[in-house]
DNA sequence: GTTAGTGCAAACCTTTTGCAGCTCT
DNA sequence: AGAGCTGCAAAAGGTTTGCACTAAC
């Protein structure tokens, strides 16, 4: 489990493991999930419900600037906020659908090539690299294909598949209390 | 140049071609450089002052969504900001240094390679990838050593060379009137 | 007992929205 | 002429900061 290297990592810094933070780390690491900073929050809230929206964002960060999480967007397919994962697999690409918003990792061998290549090219130190893709994913380009052909029959004009034309209005989701 | 063939798509669509945006569309696609909404408002501002902020907003969102421009976050090296580039180019990936900021651009062949494996791997139709890359040049790693070696004999303890450690603090441009 | 960390309130930056008036086609 | 676009003001969303109090080491 990478929870425990984490902890580790912090106190060899000397940084406090509070209540919070545990509560924080062990969300983060448990759930495989893609979680923002508003959805860790809630979860949390759920198990110390004086726990602070801030105190997440101030972990959050201090685990970003350890580069014990990485921070993603997800290409924004739900709006702005950001998304973080424990730093503990192997490199992978997230692959977002833009219609069902569902995530994939990708691993594999073309990422390194492609690490690898741009290292020795520019003769670069990486510490961070992150690769998102947006599309359809299988199921959604049926479904698409479908919608498409109704929206024909109904007379309407056709919408000319679009590079970004498909994807979902922005949902601003809402601090509730 | 892209510029005509962006302004002929959005013709194509029925979209005007409005003083506001051919400065905004010209500013985009001439500087080679990677703007952020705040700086292409100020760039804009001088050619037409009345131009008002909201509109840069409007004509980026739409840009966007029609598929003309991408948009970036190099790797939040200055803050949350969006940058965007127009989307003439080849695919390429962007390397920031995090010491000093460059931005260089990465073609090449792996990152089709790339591309071509998560589609084929997931049956994923891809509409948009991004991928960035965070590190050192090789310019600030030469630096970068020669600041740790000082900070060392200094008698300080030597920072631990850190996979995120040496990310500059965040300026958080202000909007100036 | 120190010092780092927390909660609260308020600020901050970036981006979006409502609406009246202007302007491209 | 009329739909589309702009500017203005105000709001919203996400995130950060100042400060007094609390708790981990």
């Amino acid at each position: 489990m990478a929870l425990d290297s984490i902890k580790g990592s912090l106190r060899e810094k000397g940084v406090r493991l509070t209540r919070q933070r545990q509560i924080l780390l062990e969300l983060i690491d448990k759930s495989g999930l893609h979680l923002d900073a508003e959805r860790l929050y809630q979860m949390a809230k759920e198990q110390d419900p004086k726990l602070n929206r801030v105190t997440v964002y101030r972990t959050l960060k201090m685990l970003k600037e350890g580069g014990l999480v990485d921070e993603l967007d997800l290409m924004h397919h739900a709006g702005d906020q950001h998304y973080y994962e424990t730093r503990m697999k192997q490199e992978h690409a997230h692959v977002i659908c833009l219609r069902c918003g569902k995530v994939e990792e990708f691993f594999g061998e073309p990422l390194q090539r492609l690490r690898r290549q741009i290292e020795s090219h520019f003769g670069f130190q990486i510490l961070l690299a992150r690769t998102e893709v947006g599309g359809y994913c299988a199921h959604c380009q049926t479904l698409r294909a479908r919608e498409l052909e109704q929206a024909r029959q109904m007379g309407q004009v056709a919408p000319r598949p679009h590079p970004d034309g498909g994807v979902a209005p922005r949902v601003r989701a809402k601090h509730s209390a």
